[in-house]
RNA sequence: GCCUCUGUAGCUCAGUCUGGAUAGAGCAUUAGCCUCCUAAGCUAAGGGUCGCGCGUUCAAAUCGCGUCAGAGGCGCCA
């Protein structure tokens, strides 16, 4: 796929290729000239600037900036080019400046052919990746780390749609773990019903802290919790019905808050289904062919199918090398199991799962989920990439999944991708099921709090043509908008003390000021009665042709963002575009320009929009038309 | 003990992968800008031993080694 500015750098690149020719070096290749092309860091520097002189400096032996200048006299350029002119400046740099008389067109024409496509990467072939996020117990309530996890995989899913990519997204659902079994006792042996109606998963969620209040006073119930997860293993009894159920009705609940923040998935999979289904079984017997996957006879791990990991560099922070996958008693660790998924994912195994179409999600879209009783299908998993979005802490037990994949001779390992994310903290601490320190943070509170605030500030505006309803969905869109921005802008490997006043900011580098740019535009287009944009006048102000050079950057953005698989590139790029657009806004004028300049500049405004919305779909924020 | 991550302005963070020009934002502080397209905005100013040391390099926040501080991890738990 060809886009402008693309052409741009292909010629920015020849131009010095063939300059150097003529110098008579021929054993600079394009790579090399390419590598060393960089973004100036002033506009008065022009836009790109070559490093190459000082490369060529010792091999030469001159300096840089004499090379510099021989290379700038014999640079020939036509005046159909992107390129404007070059210069020379500090200890050699050659310094780029774009033709924006030629630049400009382009940009604007491509971004009005392509328009909600525009940043899109259209490929071929299209890659399946299969992003799981979210897989918060099905017990409580998502407090805000959680909406971190799953703002991060929303977003990278957008983000890879985007670049091209075939996203599938999952959530997995752990409804076999003991905080599940400790929930299905509070309802069998003390019977407490939600009598005040609580959302499903508050209530069971502040029953899970009373519960293991009971449990630290009376140790017998262990006992019971490991009946009940017995039963809910095996399967087809009364206690495994329960719980199934129960979970359903939380995850359900918690849908409600992943739709709230514009987050849908394709499939939910559950823990049960995969047992179930019989994959681990399948998986075992491939293990076991493994020279790396023993069942130990003696030792500590008598009895046990471990993994070795003696020879891996990566496993070096282990007590041990050896890594358990199923236990003397023949039953599968968390590891053993993530495995045998894995394998399933990346459509290694045989043996299948079957679905159930469950509803369909506000963006239209159906979500599906596994279900014993559901169809076969091979339209879910045989991933070519998998990305799981899982705390940092989860580090070694994901690289063991990764080194399985490896010593099993598949090449997928290399397309499994951890997303390590840290966690949120509170500035007294670390969120707690167990303890309840979420209580007030759930991310439910949390939204309500945003939209509470984003209304206040639209009551400071003269919002009158606004009925009750359309200022409380505004207030939402803003309030949420914030929300997943701040989760977003921070890196997913740096630790978030939430803080009210940061989480609901609506100034300064925040979703509501990206918000507030696309509204700016519509603003100004809707007063246009006939928009009849057109190209005829050059655009010369600096602040055109520097908002001009951003929005060309979006698809190599949206790549880059979906390579490095990092929602802050994303986010600092809608923002870059936002901040250009406000400077131009305030300091160039649209509709009270001179009269052959209006034409052009709304084109540049439509075209600011269209790039702006396109960022906040990718970001997952709302588009809004009045703030 | 070993492994991983983090440390950049008063606060919260980009920039580190791929070394490049005076280290950038936002918040907070200070001074301006609404008879002119929506001020959730714009234009400026002040504010920095890029944790510290050594090394590599024409050039280091960025690469290497060391060191200090904080967080997480190293189960037949999940």
């Amino acid at each position: 796929m060809v886009y402008p500015l693309m052409i741009l750098k292909k010629q920015i690149v020849s131009t010095i290729h063939e300059s150097l020719k003529k110098l008579d070096i021929n054993d600079i290749s394009e790579t090399i000239i390419k590598d060393s092309i960089e973004e100036t860091p002033d506009y008065a520097f022009g836009s790109y600037a070559c490093t190459i002189c000082f490369d060529l400096a010792k091999k030469l032996k001159k300096a840089p900036r004499e090379i510099a200048n021989t290379i700038s006299n014999n640079i020939v350029f036509d005046k159909d080019s992107f390129i404007k002119g070059i210069e020379v400046a500090g200890n050699g740099y050659i310094n780029i400046f774009i033709n924006f008389d030629n630049f400009s067109k382009a940009v604007i024409k491509d971004i009005s052919k392509r328009g909600n496509e525009y940043g899109s990467i259209k490929t071929s072939k299209k890659t399946k990746v299969i992003i799981e996020h979210t897989s918060v117990n099905p017990n409580k309530p998502w407090h805000f780390g959680h909406a971190r996890n799953a703002v991060l995989g929303d977003t990278l899913a957008r983000i890879m749609r985007a670049a091209g990519y075939d996203v599938e997204v999952q959530n997995y659902i752990d409804d076999l773990g003991r905080q599940v079994a400790i929930s299905v006792l509070d309802n069998i042996k003390f019977k407490s019903l939600n009598d005040k109606n609580l959302k499903f998963d508050h209530w069971t969620g502040l029953r899970y802290v009373e519960i293991n209040k009971e449990l630290e006073a009376d140790k017998s119930l262990e006992t019971d919790i490991e009946t009940i997860i017995k039963d809910m293993e095996e399967g087809g009894n009364k206690t495994s019905v329960l719980a199934r159920d129960l979970t359903e009705k939380c995850v359900f609940a918690q849908l409600q808050t992943a739709f709230r923040m514009g987050i849908f998935y394709n499939l939910l999979t559950w823990e049960s289904d995969i047992v179930q289904s019989k994959l681990l079984e399948e998986a075992t017997t491939i293990l076991l062919e493994s020279k790396s996957v023993i069942k130990e006879r003696e030792g500590p791990n008598k009895d046990c199918i471990v993994l070795k990991l003696d020879k891996e560099k990566s496993m070096e922070g282990m007590y041990s090398s050896d890594k358990v996958l199923f236990r003397s008693n023949g039953t599968a660790t968390y590891t053993g199991k993530d495995i045998a998924f894995h394998l399933w994912k990346f459509g290694l195994l045989k043996k299948n799962l079957k679905y159930l179409k469950t509803m369909k999600q506000p963006n239209k879209q159906d979500l599906w989920t596994t279900n014993n009783n559901g169809k076969k299908s091979s339209d879910f998993g045989h991933g070519d990439i998998v990305v799981n979005v899982i705390g940092a802490e989860q580090a070694y037990p994901q690289e063991a999944v990764r080194i399985a994949l490896k010593v099993l001779g598949y090449p997928h390992f290399k397309n499994y991708i951890h997303i390590a994310y840290e966690h949120v903290w509170l500035p007294e601490g670390k969120f707690s099921g167990r303890k309840g320190t979420w209580v007030g943070f759930s991310t439910d509170d949390i939204l309500d709090e945003a939209t509470k605030r984003a209304l206040v500030e639209i009551e400071k505006r003269d919002k009158s043509v606004l009925s009750d309803s359309e200022k409380t969905k505004l207030a939402e869109a803003i309030g949420i908008g914030a929300v997943r921005y701040i989760l977003l802008k921070t890196s997913a490997f740096k630790k978030i003390t939430f803080r009210w006043e940061d989480a609901l900011s609506f100034e300064g580098n925040t979703g509501p000021y990206l918000q507030y740019a696309s509204v700016r535009c519509s603003s100004i287009l809707k007063r246009v009665k006939k928009i009849k944009s057109n190209l005829d006048v050059p655009f010369v102000k600096k602040e055109e042709h520097q908002l001009i050079f951003e929005m060309a950057k979006m698809p190599e953005t949206i790549k880059k963002s979906a390579y490095m698989k990092d929602t802050t590139i994303a986010a600092t790029y809608a923002f870059n575009v936002a901040t250009l657009f406000n400077s131009f806004y305030n300091n160039v004028p649209v509709l009270k320009a001179e009269k052959a300049e209006v034409n052009t500049r709304i084109a540049l405004v439509e075209a600011s929009k269209t790039v702006l919305d396109n960022m906040l779909n990718i970001l997952g924020i709302s588009v809004v038309d009045n703030m």
